[in-house]
DNA sequence: AACCCGGGGGT
DNA sequence: ACCCCAGGGTT
């Protein structure tokens, strides 16, 4: 059962694992292809958030297959909320890379993996050690945090060269026979015991800890401060005509992109809505000759490295005026509008406003 | 090497 | 208010 030649590390790390495994649904099977959902569903996102993401995926999408044929946008509808909208797009690349170069055949090595759209080491070493037993360790954040702070480590995890210098280390703790617990451990470990605000007091690996023995547990992991958030100001208008909305999909390289939106008009700081309209040529075109009505909306929202502060109004457009086509921009129906991935920011103006006449029980998710 | 990309929960 | 989460991609 237990095998000789571990270390310390990994033989407390394992023993204490066989008493505390979480259940989890990823791990009560071997098939990559739900392995590699979960991995992608969990990259920077916590197990109570996304489990019930990756069950309604595995449900609608049940195969690679299934997945590679799908329409993006209705895998865009279903990862809505979930946040970090590149993975969706990088998930539906790599299924569809998968059928056509694999024959639906997920590769079996790390190497490989690794080659793949989306998975990066992390998820690379996870699915090659999970579904084929290859020791490959996993190092993500608990692991940073752990291995720091029970070797004493000081090199700050924010800095390029922290990813090999901790993989090193984990290389030499991962048993050659159980790469697959050992990585469940450590993940469960981090997440259970070693937190980032640590139960040592019943933890069976602290008589050998070094941040523990040298009373530093605040001292690790090193990490650099982040900088603060910048400001930005999002002026929805919910433009609406002959029973449509005026809307658009996000495609530039910034926040959302891939998520629709109502018509907006970004201003580097607050602004009155006089001042909006002079910055903005089609907004000035459309209100003029009809009432503007004030919204109320989410004062704030908050991203990780940035503040959306968010004000709205709602326009109705009088049917005589001809709005020709603006670039990039269509009008829908409410009840389309709302198949449509959209960002929590945008669901909550709606829920702020479901009084409105034009989304008249159409839009609720 | 530096920066960008979400949303939510814990403390 | 700040931290951090089963990270990865782009420039």
């Amino acid at each position: 059962m237990q095998s000789t030649n571990h270390h310390p590390f990994t033989e407390g790390l394992l023993t204490w694992y066989r008493q505390h495994a979480r259940e989890l649904p990823w791990r009560q099977t071997q098939d990559p292809y739900a392995i590699w959902l979960s991995e992608v569903v969990l990259q920077q996102t916590r197990v109570a958030q996304g489990l019930p993401y990756y069950l309604k995926l595995l449900e609608v999408f049940p195969t690679v297959e299934s997945l590679a044929q799908a329409e993006e946008s209705v895998l865009f509808r279903h990862w809505q909320g979930l946040g970090y909208y590149s993975r969706a797009r990088n998930l539906h690349k790599t299924a569809k890379l998968v059928v056509a170069n694999f024959q639906g055949q997920f590769p079996t090595t790390y190497c490989e993996l690794v080659q793949l759209p989306g998975v990066g080491p992390y998820t690379a070493a996870a699915i090659a050690s999970f579904a084929f037993g290859e020791a490959k360790p996993v190092v993500d954040g608990n692991v940073f945090r752990i291995l720091a702070r029970y070797f004493g480590i000081e090199t700050d995890i924010l800095h390029s060269s922290a990813r090999k210098e901790f993989t090193d280390v984990a290389m030499e703790l991962i048993p050659q026979d159980q790469p697959a617990e050992f990585n469940q451990a450590i993940m469960d470990f981090g997440s259970l015991q070693c937190s980032p605000a640590p139960l040592c007091a019943s933890c069976p690996l602290s008589l050998t800890c070094f941040a523990f023995q040298q009373k530093r547990i605040q001292d690790f992991p090193v990490k650099q401060k982040k900088a603060k958030q910048k400001n930005r100001y999002f002026n929805y208008f919910i433009l609406e005509q002959g029973n449509q909305v005026l809307v658009r999909e996000r495609k530039e390289r910034d926040i959302w992109s891939g998520l629709w939106e109502f018509y907006m008009v970004e201003s580097t700081q607050e602004e009155e809505l006089e001042s909006l309209l002079e910055m903005d040529d089609n907004l000035s075109i459309m209100l003029q000759s009809t009432s503007v009505q004030s919204l109320k909306s989410p004062k704030l929202h908050i991203l990780s490295h940035q503040k959306i502060h968010c004000r709205a109004w709602h326009v109705q457009v009088p049917d005589n005026l001809d709005i020709n086509e603006l670039a990039g921009f269509q009008w829908i129906r409410p009840e389309d509008f709302e198949k449509l991935g959209k960002s929590v920011l945008l669901l909550n103006l709606i829920t702020d406003n479901l009084h409105l006449e034009i989304f008249n029980d159409s839009m609720p998710r």
